[in-house]
DNA sequence: TAGTACAGCGCC
DNA sequence: AGGGCGCTGTACTA
């Protein structure tokens, strides 16, 4: 299967159609709902053609479109998690779209691009003005569903079919290769809105139970509100037995601090990593303290009170919500999920789990974008840090390692600095390419992802005779620090866009897989941690899924980076609940990504 | 009382 | 070590 909601590199013949929600109706799926426009863009002009809106029910929406005999058009609308999430309760897949303001945000960002009639109206002031700032303002109250149609809130009406046609002039003015990368980027931060909104839909099934005793183990029995659990109070007290300190709270880290003064331990922070260069007898109980006052309080059982609801644990994610790219979470910690409670993810009845992640995916798509044929000679077939190791490139693995991740992260100390220099003559073209976006951070200049996704402007500030000698070693270091910033943005941005199509491919062939099956128990994408994907699935097709997911990662390396030799392996687990592939199949999980599956 | 800054730790 | 986040409690400001 040719993975049509990925090569949006071209618009040329696609049809849009333009949708907004026009009555509330209720769960029927004969209800009208939505309005749509089908258009046509021209594609030299980017002018948008469009045709007599028509009022659809959302089983219209299928039927009709099928009608048509239109393939997978491409639905547009402001927000997905306002329209889909409707249109999803009512039982309508939506294979592609194109989400106006995640697409704008990108655009009105690009280097590559005129994005001036993003901010000048061309007539009607006001009005026009009122318009443009609706776009890029955070979706209003009066569109989320919980208070839909009420009237009294919108004072401005949004025109899609204006916005798409602004939008698609804008796409124009960026030159032949960057207008496709940037469509395509566009592309799959659409379809990631639509999984991020599948995902909740369905939930992570999470067993309840399960996490309970987990808490009860570690903790104690659930206390009341206010009060700190049994075993976490027992180590405050001993905490403040041990320093001498009978009325410390350590949940101050003031307190704690002087306390820890007072006992002698030299530190001018209370963090875990400063505290570890010491010995006291306090110290292993107060950081047992920090890990358990963390779970109580950030996944305890008010945790399980807010997030999770018969049975499932829903993620809210923000697509488009990180800088570089990558999803934020809104609500929930969907990113933070400590292994310590993964455990409670625990697949239904004749389901299971499909667990998957990208193996080093940060430095192979370092390899890829620059074209690094030693680095991508060194990702082949295996690990990449211990290949690099052999090599003689750097002493061991950790070495490899460590100074992969100073290059992409700009380490300037300890071991990360030390192989350096190895590096840059093991990898020049992937060292050059990592340096010199730093260098341009460092001078207040802009960078941007392998399919354009722009770094915000930086901050230029030129030096002075006036200043002192700390105003410029101030300035100095923001500039070093930006600069380090935008050398790990052009990785983690790309990295962000490799996981998307990787995960774009991985839903529309599940989506194909249930299509033999339209029944209840098809496969679904479930959750997602940056280069991790979990996959609900019923338990007879759990290999096969897993072939969908090395076979999407390879799709997704030659969509991205054709002609590339790089690899992309993934390490698959099937497993019932929750549990990390990096630990439970170091070798197992190899093997079944394994080279047979990279063989031409 | 409400909002915000910061420290600290969870994840990648 | 170095980049990106979200969430929590404490401590402080308005």
């Amino acid at each position: 299967m040719r993975a049509a909601g990925v090569s949006g590199g071209s618009d040329n013949g696609v049809v849009y159609i333009v949708v907004e929600l026009m009555s509330a109706g209720d769960a029927d799926p004969s209800a009208p709902c939505v309005r749509a426009v089908p258009c046509q863009v021209d594609p030299v002009s980017g002018q948008v053609h469009a045709d007599a809106p028509v009022v659809l029910s959302a089983a219209d929406c299928v039927a009709w479109v099928t009608d048509r005999e239109i393939d997978r058009p491409r639905w547009v609308w402001a927000d997905t998690s306002v329209v889909y999430d409707f249109l999803l309760a009512r039982g309508v897949w939506v294979a592609k779209c194109h989400d106006l303001r995640l697409s704008r945000a990108i655009l009105s960002r690009a280097a590559w691009v005129d994005s001036s009639v993003f901010r000048a109206p061309s007539s009607q002031a006001e009005q026009g003005a009122q318009e443009l700032a609706w776009w890029d303002g955070p979706t209003p109250v009066a569109a989320r569903q919980d208070v839909l149609f009420d009237e009294s809130h919108s004072e401005v009406t949004p025109d899609c079919v204006a916005e798409l046609e602004r939008q698609m002039r804008v796409l124009r003015t960026a030159g032949n290769g960057w207008r496709q990368r940037l469509s395509f980027l566009m592309a799959l931060e659409s379809a990631g809105a639509l999984i991020a909104r599948e995902m909740y839909a369905v939930g992570v099934p999470w067993d309840r139970d399960h996490h309970e005793a987990l808490l009860r183990e570690q903790l104690g029995e659930r206390p009341a509100v206010g009060v700190r659990p049994a075993a976490l109070e027992a180590v405050a007290q001993e905490l403040r037995r041990l320093l001498d300190a009978p009325e410390l709270n350590p949940d101050s880290p003031k307190d704690l601090l002087r306390a820890l003064n007072s006992a002698g331990i030299p530190v001018t922070t209370t963090s875990k990593w400063a505290l570890r260069e010491h010995r006291h007898p306090a110290l292993a109980p107060l950081e047992r303290y920090k890990h358990l006052a963390r779970l109580w309080t950030a996944h305890g059982w008010a945790w399980l009170d807010e997030w999770v609801s018969d049975g499932r644990y829903r993620p809210v994610y923000t697509p488009g919500g990180v800088v570089t790219g990558r999803w934020g979470a809104d609500g929930g910690g969907a990113l933070q999920l400590p292994r310590a409670i993964r455990g409670a993810a625990r697949a239904g009845d004749g389901f299971t789990f499909v667990i998957a992640d990208a193996s080093q995916l940060e430095p192979r798509v370092l390899a890829a974008m620059s074209g690094d044929a030693a680095m991508a000679e060194a990702g082949r077939g295996g690990d990449m840090y211990q290949r690099i190791a052999d090599a003689g490139v750097v002493p061991s693995r950790e070495h490899a390692k460590y100074g992969m991740l100073g290059a992409m992260y700009g380490g300037t100390t300890g071991v990360s600095a030390q192989v350096l220099p190895q590096f840059r003559q093991a990898f020049p073209t992937a060292m050059a390419m990592v340096e010199s976006a730093a260098r341009v951070g460092e001078r207040g200049g802009q960078v941007t992802t392998w399919l354009g996704r722009t770094s915000p402007p930086g901050v230029v500030s030129h030096p002075d005779e006036s200043d002192d000698a700390d105003v410029a070693r101030e300035r100095r270091l923001r500039s070093r620090s930006y600069g380090r910033f935008t050398r790990n943005f052009i990785v983690q941005g790309s990295a962000a866009e490799w996981a998307m199509a990787w995960m774009v491919e991985i839903r529309l062939r599940l989506h194909q897989l249930s299509l033999g099956d339209p029944t209840l128990s098809a496969p679904s994408l479930v959750f997602f941690l940056h280069d991790e994907v979990l996959i609900h699935t019923p338990v007879e097709w759990a290999e096969t899924v897993a072939e969908v997911v090395r076979v999407s990662a390879r799709q997704a390396g030659e969509t991205l980076f054709p002609g590339s030799v790089v690899e992309f392996p993934v390490k698959v687990l099937v497993n019932d609940s929750y549990t990390d592939p990096k630990v439970v199949s170091q070798g197992v999980g190899e093997s079944h990504g394994d080279l047979a599956d990279h063989a031409p």
